[in-house]
RNA sequence: GCCUCGGUAGUUCAAUGGAUAGAAUGCGAGCCUCCGAAGCUUGCGAUGAAGGUUCGAUUCCCUCCCGAGGCACCA
């Protein structure tokens, strides 16, 4: 709707960009524009002389009845729309459900490579995690609604150099049936007794580092091992995906792309970007404000910039997307914009839009980063169960669901790019602006709809003239604004924020607006609105990856 | 030092350069003979500081101040 308006308005007023806003306030119409503004200081005429021009061209070009009105208020200009154009547009709800708000494009998708998630091997995915894997979801899931081909790429961190001191320790004290019974929480402790060990003995760094060459080189037993550590690892962090409801297209993890590296290198050289120093090889950007980054150990040994390169060759020549989108934390921004210069003198994407979608952390109490030393990591599987517990107090049936969903939305809603304070109560809250407070409107909506199964739905908005009623019909139609906001910012909280409003706006309805008692008319009316918001509700929750419930 | 994010009610967060800066929580006052009180109605309360651009700045630019993080032959 919005794009509709600010396409005539764009051909009224012969503009290519054409600024149309959602207004606050009720009183300045569904749509509004600051375009005479603009106008007036381009053409040096008065604001409401621009206005009235720009008003007398639209009135021209927009469809019959289109519009109630366009009232000119200083150097703005606000729509309203007729009854008949929102009955249209809530009638439409009732019949795409849950396509309403899809574009329909024309032609081939394009197709868009998310980056998320991305845990290690052989550490249980933590509260950090959660962002990435929670927005990047959410991200995949409003883009393909959007129309385009995502594919969403777990780029799994299994080929670290932390491998090295887990064979050491695994080969040296390890125990097949400790291993067993808990195999992530037991590789974390070995782990953790490498390093302890480690310092009051530095030769093990030594034995460390010739286990990880080990490795790298082929080696049997160690290869055995990596693998196994690789598939117990993938096999928990898969029954937390479940619980998650995430999906990648593909799980290819940094070791996929070793074959690769040592050509990069080569290449690099050839081209002349990267350069030898002291046996190891690097690219330098000669720019005070990036550093270089080294590309080649001087053992001969490969880092995760030079994984990360490959990884883009592979994802651009595999899948030729427009964009790749790397959902991973603020604090990787340097490595990030180094790896896109590089990729840029390297010529390796030069069709292909990198961005690195940034988030903040997840901090302490204390306001600082958690820390595994201090113990302060809260492991997600025991963040999803608390929620879960926490949900149990009100629901019994589906703590699972509303406690999972509780903890999504407490990520969702907040501004990807600023840090969040991790407060056990808020994570959980069930009350106020929080998922169960949406699930439970969707399954009052539900529940009313059920009770009036035999009722037909028949929107006549010339009879809902509440506030509480034009509030819902308002926010309905902002929908697929709001989704291709999201998607065009990458900010799924825009859409959280727009669902909380719209359950608000639904709540106080329902609460004033009896739909089985009332009149004959009235009551379809009101059906058809309760049918269309619950449509809305469910579409959106989706979208942030939030499975609604038709009883709670 | 350089770079990336932030600084908004007591607290935790919103607000594509717009109109009266919104919520949640907290505290106070109401609302269950009426589709479900995880709810509804209502009161209290905020833009770090100083400049600049603009008809208009929480938003953009500059200079400070405060917080978090990053600047390895780690990932």
């Amino acid at each position: 709707m919005l794009e509709k308006i600010a396409n005539l308005l764009s051909e009224a007023a012969k503009e290519e960009e054409v600024k149309v806003t959602i207004p606050e306030n009720p009183a300045f119409g569904h749509y509004s524009t600051n375009l005479p503004f603009e106008f007036a200081k381009m053409r040096e005429t008065p604001p409401v002389e621009a206005a009235k021009d720009i008003r007398d061209r639209v009135a021209h070009l927009a469809p019959k009845g289109f519009f109630e009105r366009v009232d000119i208020a200083g150097g703005f200009l606000n729509f309203t729309l007729s009854d008949k154009a929102l009955e249209d547009e809530i009638n439409l709800i009732l019949k795409q459900k849950q396509d309403y708000g899809r574009p329909r494009m024309p032609g081939r998708p394009e197709t868009i490579v998310v980056d998320y998630s991305a845990p290690n091997i052989a550490k249980p995915m933590n509260v950090g995690h959660l962002r990435s894997t929670i927005i990047g979801q959410a991200i995949v899931n409003i883009l393909r609604f959007r129309g385009y081909r995502v594919i969403g790429d777990n780029h799994i961190g299994d080929w670290g150099t932390q491998f090295g001191s887990l064979l050491y320790a695994f080969k040296n004290w390890g125990n097949r049936r400790d291993f067993r019974k808990d195999p992530i929480g037991y590789l974390v402790n070995l782990y953790v007794r490498f390093h302890k060990e480690a310092e009051a003995n530095p030769d093990l760094m030594a034995e460390a580092r010739a286990e990880t060459n080990k490795l790298q080189k082929g080696d049997r037993e160690n290869r055995r091992l990596w693998r196994e550590f690789v598939k117990v690892s993938l096999r928990e962090f898969n029954k937390t995906y479940r619980r998650l409801g995430v999906r990648f297209n593909a799980t290819l993890g940094e070791s996929f792309y070793e074959k690769m590296l040592s050509r990069i290198v080569a290449d690099a050289l050839k081209k002349g970007v990267a350069e030898k120093e002291d046996g190891a090889v690097k690219i330098a950007f000669h720019d005070e404000k990036m550093p270089d980054i080294v590309i080649e150990k001087s053992d001969g040994s490969h880092l995760y910039s030079t994984t990360d390169l490959a990884t883009i060759i592979y994802r651009v020549k595999r899948w030729r997307p427009v964009k790749i989108l790397y959902v991973v934390a603020n604090e990787q921004a340097l490595h990030f914009s180094q790896i896109f210069k590089a990729a840029e003198l390297l010529k390796i994407a030069s069709e292909t839009e990198l961005r690195h979608v940034k988030f903040g952390m997840l901090l302490g109490e204390s306001g600082q980063k958690m820390s595994t030393r201090r113990g302060e990591f809260i492991k997600l599987e025991e963040l999803l169960d608390r929620a879960k517990e926490e949900a149990e107090k009100i629901e019994k049936r589906s703590a699972e669901k509303v406690g999972v969903a509780a903890v999504k939305y407490f990520d969702l809603s907040h501004d990807r790019q600023s840090d969040i304070i991790f407060d056990w109560g808020r994570a959980l809250n069930l009350k106020g602006n929080s998922a169960p407070y949406i699930l439970y409107t969707y399954s009052r909506l539900r529940s009313i709809l059920r009770k009036a199964e035999r009722m037909k739905k028949k929107l006549d908005l010339s009879l809902l003239k509440s506030e509480a009623e034009k509030k819902v019909v308002r926010q309905l139609i902002y929908f697929p604004d709001i989704v291709a906001e999201a998607a065009s910012n990458l900010m799924p909280n825009y859409l959280a924020d727009y669902l909380f409003k719209l359950a608000n706006d639904l709540n106080a309805f329902y609460e004033t607006s009896p739909v089985i008692s009332a009149k004959k008319g009235l009551a379809e009316s009101r059906l058809a609105l309760a049918a269309a918001g619950s449509a809305v509700l469910k579409q959106g929750l989706r979208l942030l990856g939030i499975e609604t419930l038709e009883k709670m």
